[in-house]
DNA sequence: GCCAACGTTGGC
DNA sequence: GCCAACGTTGGC
């Protein structure tokens, strides 16, 4: 069981939209890094920090967690799709995506807040200069994020 | 809207 | 394979 930290832009889907769907197909990741973590790494039922960026208020808004095994991003097909990859073959898929199903809203865990919690110092997301839509998240953070959010026995 | 940081592209 | 130019991300 690992854990993630996955960014959404809250316009295209927020915890909210999410919690109302049964399962969102992840669509939309074109770096390579983050679709190796998906494609490689992830297993059905890790545990996932659902994050809005690119928004008024950034942070972590809620959990979740992986529902599918790997497969082929259909957006990259879709030569309507602002996710279209006209150099994607379907014989060769290039971008892979999971499913997530949320399973919870949290309070909204700031940046400021993330930043004041030293147990959470190393964390990829507070790192300068980071850009990457998904990032491991070790079970220490975890952890702690749960506290922060309120949800610790 | 600004801009730093980073990834990708493409000419050589 | 180098690296400058360009595009994108994302907080502020």
């Amino acid at each position: 069981m690992r854990y993630w930290l996955m960014k959404s832009e809250p316009d295209e889907v927020s915890i909210d939209d999410a919690l109302q769907q049964k399962v969102v197909a992840w669509v939309g990741v074109r770096n390579y890094q983050a679709r190796n973590f998906m494609r490689d790494a992830m297993q059905v039922g890790d545990g996932v920090l659902f994050y809005h960026s690119s928004c008024a208020e950034p942070g972590i808004a809620g959990l979740a967690e992986v529902a599918s095994t790997a497969y082929p991003d259909p957006t990259q097909f879709d030569a309507k799709s602002k996710y279209f990859d006209p150099k994607s073959k379907q014989e060769e898929p290039r971008w892979i995506l999971v499913d997530v199903r949320a399973t919870k809203k949290t309070r909204l865990i700031n940046l400021a807040e993330l930043r004041d919690t030293p147990e959470l110092a190393e964390m990829q997301i507070l790192k300068r200069g980071n850009r990457l839509s998904i990032t491991p998240i070790s079970p220490d953070e975890w952890q702690t994020i749960l506290s922060l959010a309120g949800l610790k026995r």
